[in-house]
DNA sequence: ACAAAAGTGTTGACATTACACCCATGC
DNA sequence: GCATGGGTGTAATGTCAACACTTTTGT
């Protein structure tokens, strides 16, 4: 065997990391404290070690610069463009990550000079081929968003119809009308008012509602099929 | 730089070559010629030199069990559990290929000892992690029929109606109502009559219908959405 | 009482399902 | 003329889109 050849290339992971703050939908980016595009912003990422899982080597990159665990991640896409790397052959897998932007505490960073949420509308060059990735990971968020309950990653555990009403928005680059939204809502048992309103301000405040993951799987395991 | 600990790895590519021989779908396996698993059954595939791309490896693995050029590929999703592959760490990219079954000459292959299709349900088991690889791709190909115009990937380029319908309902697993389905293909402007009809049989010949591309570009620029 | 956003029903258009018979051909 | 699968329409139901006013709260 002349396996040797072969064997040169190294492997990362990327993470694209939404996030939505009440109002914008977020993407986490760092600046490079590393070569090669050392000060450029770009996604967080890293190598992956001959014997690391990629999912593990994910959750280590979203833990050093979030300090949670347990994201949600979903594969995306791997990207591996012969010359989308200085060094040499690297190909990359990137996740599509979701986390409740409230909880992200972004001083953890270990391997980035700053670690910041952009608006994903307004954000930075990225460099290698992370323009792309992003694209590719928006286009699946909102393929996925209408027929997955992921949404509720993004949230927190209790939220408001207005609220996911308009991360939806966001996410779809559309409005979208309050009445038929609701009644799609009114349908799915699994999601329950929680008898509680959100913490006043000037107006009338909205109910809270919580995402029962044990009553959508029961729904889901009886032919149930999420849609939005 | 301490780079050289990561770029030990290999990538490999791995088709998962569906077919339609007008009754049931296919699945394109080969009878290994190389170590590991020499003489087992897998999917085709090989390793990506360090200076090739993804896409052109795919081509070359489909181009040399085949002789066919130009055939559909989508990727599927990186493979890349650590012991997936007893030589070392080899990530893999899955490819979904969909190519016309009878213009497929498998007396071409190359690195293969027999190249063979067989029922998708009735194949035998696969060596490295090849069988998750095609759960993965099933799953993918069911979700994709409905949305996009990929059936007619498999099927020659006039093809009738009875085909299309038979070809869905073995993509999908249950039978469809044939006025209903017809109904809707009769919509789609770039479904177009050929007014040729199937060569005879011993009952009443199918008309012969094409698949119009550029109708199709046209009319997904105005906004239409495929659904079937 | 005012400002601001939360919450609530109905109607018409369209899409989906269910369902049964005649048609064209080769033998 | 018979066997075989190709081809066709309608009615009932369900889903989706459009649309405007009342309610609740803090100030």
């Amino acid at each position: 065997m002349s396996e040797n050849q072969f064997f040169q290339s190294a492997i990362s992971v990327n993470c694209v990391v939404f996030g939505f703050d009440g109002k914008e939908l977020k993407l986490l980016l760092i600046e490079r404290e590393l070569e090669p595009y050392k000060g450029d912003w770009s996604l967080p990422g890293g190598l992956v070690y001959p014997r690391e899982d990629l999912q593990a080597a994910a959750s280590k990159v979203l833990h050093s610069i979030t300090g949670m665990d347990s994201i949600y991640r979903a594969q995306l896409k791997a990207f591996a463009a012969t010359d989308r790397h200085p060094f040499g052959r690297v190909i990359t897998v990137a996740y599509l990550c979701l986390l409740r932007h409230v909880e992200a505490d972004l001083t953890e960073s270990t391997f980035a000079k700053t670690t910041q949420w952009f608006n994903v509308n307004r954000r930075p060059d990225l460099v290698f081929d992370h323009e792309k990735i992003v694209s590719a990971a928006v286009t699946r968020l909102r393929e996925n968003i209408r027929s997955r309950p992921i949404a509720f990653e993004l949230l927190n555990e209790k939220f408001t119809l207005p609220e996911l009403q308009l991360l939806y928005e966001k996410v779809l680059g559309k409005s979208l009308d309050k009445r038929n939204f609701r009644r799609k809502i009114s349908y799915m048992d699994f999601l329950q008012d929680t008898q509680e309103v959100q913490k006043q301000k000037m107006y009338r405040p909205a109910k809270l509602y919580r995402f029962n993951t044990e009553l959508y799987q029961e729904a889901k395991q009886e032919g149930y099929v999420f849609s939005l």
